[in-house]
DNA sequence: GTGGTCTAGACCACA
DNA sequence: GTGGTCTAGACCACA
């Protein structure tokens, strides 16, 4: 599983997903650097390295790197190469935007009639235990 | 209150929604008819009609319109309109679907070390009550 | 002036500037929508037909007008066109910034030693007076 | 405190500031001999020591080194090395940028309709006051 | 070597 | 027609 973890997997990208690419990126490096796989300060792979291994356009890449940047994952210089940045408020922030979808589906459940309880016990979760 | 829940209030699309015009018309009807406010066989409102009562484009409802009929909430007779299917298991339909965004979301958290319980907490769910 | 203030003077842009392209275009309609020149709700030219207003490429509008949009100033719908969004707190954020950079300055002066009072008399600032 | 002021701190380098390490270091610099902590004819640590202090590479430390001899701040020698440059209106140049920059910002306050008095309060600036 | 910007041109989704 | 994504390939700034 190391490798895999470490996102070394030989293009993972899903071109059958109708999430474009570049969001993919994104969302796979966000997930990585929240569980900790990747470390504050660590290196990330080069633009055209990456690009290489997902057999991707290195725009693309550009792409994903600069929303990871926007976002507060990650940091770039110039020369130097890209690098994760440290916790900051990552989790909360990542947190609140959980929050929110689970509130929205609760809300959706409930305009039409579905108890939310049940659908909770529907997916697996079970009040007042360890859910693991 | 009547008219504003069958749809009549003129032109309710939010243009500065980020989701195109077809899909806010789809989800629209979609509740609407999962709520029961349109009830099993009843008439939809014509393609011309609607795409003036919204002043959009009839190509664009149509498109909702034939979304709607492929998701298994309407079915269309040549020459006459198109109708609400009937019982149907659309609410199951409906359910699992949102079982399944619950499930991702619950997952999400896990992954990333949030604890699902104090997510729910946070918006508002409380575990053993009624929840309204 | 009408058509100047309207952003209608053919390539504005200047290529010899350190700063890139889409960088102009941003700066250049941040203010145009801050001094009231664009209407909130108003259509913004197309990215084609303003790539070829500007003798550029449709990929470097696009850029700008992305930042634009993340930045709150616009908003983009498929098939439609991009457009002035209200209001919010544009000039709240921008007067914000420009607090921050004249902060910046102040703090630089006095840092080796030339009395703010007197920069600012230099560049035409006057106390206790109508400036303008 | 000494050898911080003469900038003998290891690695003062911001290496997850946007600003290129050359940028940085010629900025450094100029502060320094502007406040006059390094006095005119004074010898500069050479390319290869400051370089291994910082663990930078010569050529940056170098390239550092030729924009300050282009802005008026060292002189060179060759076979041995470079020293802070006298006198010099380099106090006037520098006074003039602040000017100009001050300009700028307070052309850009009135173009969008903020009083540049209030602004000049909100960052902390006191009229008819010894500010510091 | 690294990242950042730009061009030319394709193809898609949407109205 | 509109905006959004992607590719291939160039050239620049920086270390």
């Amino acid at each position: 599983m190391y490798s895999a973890e470490r996102g070394r997997v030989l293009n993972w990208i899903n071109y059958q997903d109708s999430r474009p690419i570049y969001e993919q990126i994104t969302e796979r490096y966000k997930l990585l650097i929240l569980k900790g796989v990747l470390a504050p300060g660590e290196q990330m792979p080069s633009v055209r390295k990456l690009a290489m291994e997902l057999s991707t356009n290195p725009n693309t890449v550009q792409r994903a790197y600069a929303e990871l940047e926007r976002q507060g994952f990650l940091y770039s210089v110039r020369g130097r190469g890209s690098f994760v940045r440290g916790d900051s408020d990552l989790h909360a922030q990542k947190r609140a935007e959980l929050a929110e979808r689970l509130s929205a589906i609760l809300k959706e459940a409930k305009e039409i009639g579905i108890d939310p309880a049940q659908l909770l016990r529907e997916c697996g979760w079970k009040e007042n235990t360890k859910n693991d």
